[in-house]
RNA sequence: GGCCGAGUGGCAGAAUGGCUUAUGCAGAGGAUUGCAAAUCCUUUUAUGUCGGUUCGAUUCCGGUCUCGGCCUCCA
């Protein structure tokens, strides 16, 4: 068994995954901003997450995983005031839909699913803590985290932001260009503080709920690219200024989905719509879709692919929906994971066997930890089907084609597909 | 403008300093079949571009072109 490798966003390289206690490990992934349901690309992010936190329950004894909910922020009250309804209700109508996309497809929950809302607590002594320790100063009933006191700011940005071209402006309550909002005055939705009526920023939402579940260090912390900065950036520089330490080791960022070589996002009104593609597709096929391309690179979202990856799903379904799981998974599949998180590869693995009729036991073990399951949705009579392949059998006999033909279309109209195989009729669901 | 990433056969997408150049889909031919389906066998096509290092590069280095991302909310 190869040595766990992860891509390390703030190294820029591939290194060894060696976890702070291996009884334990700790994730905590940068969850959805609950205002409008995740879109395909979202998901692409808290799949691959959940193919990691799978992987490590595998490997290690022990796996928290974290993964939040933004429930409070600009974009759900500005939404909840469009469509006129309490921001609770917007955010809990949301919450539900996510969690019906997650189940279809297969996500498991985390251990824990923080609201931002419910540690409002924390992120006030969080904030009272960092201008204790001179990291933050308040402005005009705003709190603000001063960037200048962190020395490892532009880790992950480097030279971002050089003099031509940087459109970040200095506002007047801000005292240097990157400093960011910790707390903010706000009089529709706020909570009590000692700046007054307020709301959090987005960046403390985050700190102050892996803190407190996980404490600082914990080992990995997920999330999209675009993520990196200023979020990530700044959760450092909060997590540094609130106990002097790299609050994560290493730091992972999937790409995006592109639909049209565009990224596809909520706010340009290219996002996929997943309820009206869970009615097309069987969300295995939309899951596998997302792992047939390595999380770090860019993936284009396309019919084809999707036709595709039902081809393989069929295949894999034909070979393993029979079997009974093994214990362990295939090693090769093990490697490619382990490789930092090579689903593309362990893909490939998979289909070799199969197709070499190998190890079909650790195969779907295997498909287990890529969260690929082959159970069918819905209820099928199978008297009827059964009663229907008989009639057409004795047609058969009979060298009626015209109606063994005819009852096959039927079938296939229901979905099931007939196949007469040496040793014996099978049927089975598209 | 700065920073980052990507460019592989008809398509998707791995891997690799040389060896029989994956895998899947599609295409072609064949076996099987009442016809199909499924399965199996055979088979065609590639590493953006220009240089450099090297005995040898798709792989390393540099230039160049193209595309995308971030720099404002974003998975």
């Amino acid at each position: 068994m190869d040595k766990i490798k992860l891509f390390n966003s703030l190294m820029s390289k591939k290194e060894e995954f060696i976890p702070f206690d291996d009884k334990c490990v700790k994730i905590y992934a940068c969850g959805p901003t609950i205002y409008k349901s995740p879109h395909v690309g979202n998901f692409r992010s808290f799949i691959i997450f959940d193919v990691l936190f799978r992987f490590m329950q595998q490997i290690y004894p022990k796996v928290i995983y974290v993964r939040n909910l933004t429930d409070i922020d600009d974009k759900i009250i500005s939404e909840s005031k469009l469509r006129n309804i309490p921001h609770k209700s917007l955010t809990n109508e949301v919450h539900e839909s996510f969690k019906f996309d997650s189940e279809k497809l297969n996500v498991l929950n985390p251990t824990y699913e923080p609201k931002a809302t419910e540690y409002i607590h924390n992120m006030i002594q969080d904030i009272e803590k960092l201008i204790e320790n001179g990291f933050a100063y308040v402005a005009d009933g705003n709190v603000l985290f001063d960037s200048t006191k962190y020395d490892d700011y532009r880790a992950f940005c480097k030279n971002m932001n050089s003099e031509s071209g940087a459109r970040i402006e200095l506002t007047s309550i801000k005292k240097h260009e990157n400093d960011f909002v910790l707390w903010k005055p706000s009089n529709d939705v706020f909570w009590s503080s000692p700046w007054g009526n307020g709301r959090p920023g987005w960046h403390i939402e985050c700190t102050s709920m892996s803190k407190e579940i996980l404490g600082f260090p914990f080992d990995i912390h997920c999330g999209g690219q675009d993520l990196i900065f200023p979020h990530h950036t700044n959760e450092r520089a909060q997590g540094y200024g609130l106990c002097n330490v790299d609050c994560a080791k290493y730091w992972i960022h999937n790409h995006f989905v592109n639909i049209d070589n565009n990224k596809m996002s909520k706010s340009s009104s290219n996002a996929l719509d997943l309820k009206k593609l869970l009615e097309k597709y069987n969300p295995m096929v939309i899951r596998l879709f997302l792992l047939m391309s390595h999380y770090r690179h860019p993936m284009n979202w396309s019919e084809d692919g999707l036709e595709e990856a039902g081809n393989i799903y069929a295949k894999w379904k034909r070979s393993l929906s029979e079997i009974e799981i093994g214990n362990t998974i295939l090693s090769s599949v093990y490697n490619a994971l382990a490789d930092d998180i090579n689903t593309p590869l362990a893909i490939k693995k998979i289909s070799e066997i199969i197709k070499n009729n190998e190890d079909l036991g650790s195969a779907k073990k295997s498909c287990e930890i890529l969260g690929i399951h082959f159970n069918d949705a819905g209820s099928i009579d199978n008297d009827l089907i059964e009663g229907l392949v008989q009639k057409r059998e004795e047609a058969r006999k009979n060298k009626d084609y015209n109606l063994s033909d005819q009852i096959r279309d039927q079938l296939k109209q229901m979905g099931i597909i007939i196949e007469d195989s040496k040793d014996g009729i099978k049927w089975r669901k598209e």
